[in-house]
DNA sequence: GCATAATGCGCAAACGTTTGCGCGTCAACA
DNA sequence: TGTTGACGCGCAAACGTTTGCGCATTATGC
């Protein structure tokens, strides 16, 4: 003879605000207007029901409430990789201003890749989150930008012209044309460019910065000098020994994105020859490993961060909190660190 | 004349299962049920109510299911930092695991301030989450472990041992031995050490592993060389440039830490003297940067951040899928990479 | 002393989902 | 033809919280 499973009562994990209630006599929702400090509940009864709350471990199902209210306290990081110097900073900042506004944060990868990224988008929207910060894809999916219609968001660094959102980044192209133009006013001419896909208009961008600074001083750029590619250390790393091997070597080298100047640092590292030293190098990012590149350091160029992070999380909350946004982009300002690794010319003119 | 503010009906902004339901004339369990692949709903309703589910835009409310169900699909990874590349790339891994299995990951850092942990746990019990990945502070109170004891936890790296849960890390102790050894072997005997505070348990068993390893060759350890503070790169930094201006100046130095190696790069790169340039230095972690110290890299303590990670998401994903866990600890195998910033001492024996 | 307001609290509905149970229909079997 | 089972679906409760409204009691204004 076989017996049905006896399905127990489930043990009772978590105290809910029923259980205080039931502790002390009253109803829900007079407990509910105690811990939310309402006027309308006595000064002694709000005491009692929080001194009780405090005794039974009560901690408040925030499922429960975003249900109630539509939204959660939770905001979503959409950003390409994390592991990066570049996003981790920004990963930081946003932690901690959420982190003080009360909000969680939920890191979202995407890879560089609309497919994760809609996947990542569909479970944030799923969770109904109170608002994004997004450094989007180069191809955000139609379908991700229909998912966020009605979530607050923001979009950092880059820039998806079609997703209607504000934009904190900075000037890519006029970051790289100080940078060239620095290295023009050196008396370098051949100036090796490793920089992103066409795709991505950041690194279109950042190509076009290069084109001017050689425009603006008369001169031509090379157009062979210029390798477009992922902007991931692999590009970075073997353009650079494809440029270190031509036979018009460049004199200068600019990496135009972060990953990419750890790629070219590799790939310089790897030479030990007097050629290899010669050549004046340009990163790009605050990575603090870039102080120490060889003697002196590595010049780069100097992102604002911090700034568009902030900025970001300080507009966001203002949408959170029912303000309306438009959808302009706000270029904060780059620098240009300058070190050892950038040299005048040695060839002659 | 005044008038009471009319509260208008609010837009519906989600489109719910009950929506979906009338749309279809059915009734929303059908709708649960035929999302779910129930075998009691036939096949032609599953499709249509699939195909109508996608035409209106249906996302799952993850609140409701959560709140219905008692976990949600949260995982909560929480460290003392995320910049810092040691942390970061922790969390790229944790990311992925977590992606994968369905979860997402809620991002939560400490900085090592048991305050600000025990503030982040409760947000995440509050959240109902599904599990959490932790890296400890060293005084994880009291309140914090009794939130989390019944959420479904691994330990990473650092262990509290009145935690009760699984950890995953390695053998600080013998992997600064092996680290120091080697110098030892390299004819080296004055080595300085950078290591963190007495209070974390880690930093006492790399200290343990630098005692060691001086006793195993029957040597006796300076202790005027070993600098504790606190494992960052302020003391990193200070330390070394301590260290390099004694009298007696070590001829080595071991940095244990991976924020502390950082501190010690930055203070040896600002010395472009000789004197600086014969001092043999030993790092810790996987920093690629650590490939571009000087001419030939910096050799460091490897440690097996990824293994840890994905051993901790497995046993994390087998206790939340009900499995019994124990309080063990996993060490996992670190290794010294070798590279040109450790030579034999010059100095005669 | 009466009308009015303020205070303190409870009732019940609502948020969106899941799930045990029950009801009706139809086919298969004796 | 009556019994049994499978099938397809709906009803309603439940998860924990919030909130509009209503009721009683007490304080305030004339």
């Amino acid at each position: 003879m076989r017996y049905r499973l006896r399905i127990e009562a489930p043990i009772k994990l978590m105290v809910t605000i029923k259980d205080i209630a039931r502790a002390l006599g009253v109803s829900p929702s007079t407990v509910t207007r105690a811990l939310a400090g309402s006027n309308r509940i006595s000064a002694e009864t709000t005491r009692r029901v929080r001194e009780k709350a405090e005794t039974m471990g009560y901690v408040a199902d925030s499922s429960a409430r975003a249900m109630q209210s539509g939204t959660s306290s939770l905001i979503g990081l959409l950003m390409p990789d994390i592991q990066n110097n570049f996003y981790s900073t920004m990963a930081r900042a946003a932690s901690e201003h959420c982190r003080a506004h009360g909000f969680q944060l939920v890191l979202s990868v995407t890879e560089d890749d609309p497919d994760l990224e809609e996947q990542q988008i569909r479970a944030l929207v799923g969770a109904r989150c109170a608002g994004a910060l997004i450094v989007p894809t180069s191809g955000l999916s139609p379908t991700s930008q229909r998912l966020l219609h009605n979530v607050p968001k923001v979009q950092m660094v880059r820039r998806c012209h079609t997703l209607q959102a504000d934009g904190f980044g900075f000037d890519d192209r006029k970051a790289i044309a100080t940078a060239c133009g620095y290295l023009l006013d050196l008396g370098h001419r051949h100036i090796g460019l490793l920089v992103g896909e066409q795709a991505i208009d950041t690194a279109q961008a950042r190509k076009a910065g290069y084109v001017d600074a050689h425009n603006d001083r008369g001169l031509e750029p090379d157009a062979n000098l210029i390798r477009t590619g992922a902007p991931r250390t692999g590009h970075g790393r073997d353009a650079t020994e494809a440029l270190l091997q031509a036979t018009d070597k460049p004199t200068a080298i600019i990496a135009a994105g972060s990953a990419l100047t750890e790629g070219m640092l590799d790939a310089v590292a790897s030479h030990e020859d007097e050629v290899s030293r010669e050549v004046s190098l340009l990163g790009f990012g605050d990575n603090p490993a870039f102080r120490w590149w060889r003697g002196g350091g590595l010049t780069t160029v100097s992102l604002p961060l911090e700034e568009i992070v902030t900025a970001a999380c300080k507009q966001l909350f203002s949408l959170i909190h029912g303000q309306a946004g438009d959808t302009s982009f706000t270029a904060l300002e780059t620098g240009l660190v300058l070190r050892a690794s950038t040299r005048p010319s040695t060839v002659s003119a």
